[in-house]
DNA sequence: CTAATTTAGTTGTCATAGCAACTATTAACG
DNA sequence: CGTTAATAGTTGCTATGACAACTAAATTAG
């Protein structure tokens, strides 16, 4: 499948494609993106940004996640679902899907735990009988209010790391990126 | 269990906390993150940065997994796992593991799948037999050599929208956040 | 040199995510 | 109008992730 062609060099063929590859590790190409200093047929995972990205919001929603979960066992998704509802009283479980881009079983088991708990309350709408209307009840008005700033003071602490410029930078890229990766999707 | 004091303030007692809300939306208020325009006991979720690294994170890893899935039907974690081996070959499950930062029985299971498929070799450990050596197969390289550019496309795609100034900012950033959450952690 | 501790890796269990199939209600069309 | 299509939400199935308990080998200690 591999040819050896000379001491560090080789071809493969794949799919229609010959690649020829370089085997010296450190030897520098013209196609390797400029941000990563390895070679290109060899991967830096721990500088690839897709993984670091993944690396990143994982540690920082686990961080959240175990105030959430320690002291109101609540899971990120059942929070994120009372987040939206502390703004948005009364949406459809639709319309929080879209809000908090929740697959819609995910939320319909979610919404099912949280009705349990009686931390949300879930009316039939008058005009759409496929549609409810949902809030949260007394006990997930206070629930959420004491979360939230605890919520704020984590995100605070996290970025105090950041100038202020620096953060809004970040949050810029951020949005700008996620746009972007929007309209890349299928 | 709340206390209505005044027409839009509310004094809510919880785990020994007092906190006094006020319920008028848009109200400001000197507690609330410069970077936050909503009033501090109501959260901005669309704005809450833990929230939107986290559609990010998704979003962006979503649509590389779909090129690993179609083609060569590898999830995210059996591709990590093949892109730390074709960096460091015959390393052992538990060096992957603080590599990729993938826990220690995910990392079992997918390596059981890998081997199944004959992507990746596993030979023991001379010098201490616990220790097992893992390594790309033939057919694991090929695939390797295949993704490597694949994902290269990708990110830089991806990062096309940003500016290379913009891109080492973002990157610096995202250096110096996942440092400071590490050592936010218990 | 044996007993206790640490380390590498595997397996069991449970919760959650993602996809597809299904029900019920409403809207669209001919 | 009555049939068909679209929408809101639920349920089933499977894969994956997190955590703890377990096995086997190696290291440490008495």
């Amino acid at each position: 499948m591999t040819t050896k062609l000379v001491a560090n060099t080789t071809i493969v063929k794949l799919s229609g494609y010959l690649i020829i590859q370089r085997y010296l590790k450190g030897s520098d190409s013209m196609t390797a993106p400029s941000s990563h200093r390895s070679m290109p047929n060899q991967l830096n995972l721990a500088r690839f940004l897709p993984y670091r990205l993944s690396i990143l919001s994982n540690k920082v929603s686990g961080i959240i996640a175990q105030t959430y979960k320690d002291k109101f066992a609540l899971s990120i998704t059942e929070w994120r679902i009372m987040a939206v509802l502390g703004e948005h009283s009364g949406i459809s479980a639709d319309e929080i899907s879209v809000k908090t881009q929740i697959e819609k079983s995910i939320l319909s088991r979610a919404i099912s735990k949280l009705l349990n708990r009686h931390l949300i309350v879930r009316t039939i709408a008058e005009d759409d009988r496929r549609r409810s209307e949902i809030r949260l009840s007394d006990t997930g008005q206070t629930v959420y209010q004491e979360i939230v700033p605890l919520s704020y003071a984590y995100e605070e602490k996290l970025l105090s790391c950041l100038s202020s410029q620096e953060r809004h930078q970040f949050s810029e890229l951020i949005d700008r990126l996620a746009a972007h990766a929007e309209s890349m999707q299928p």
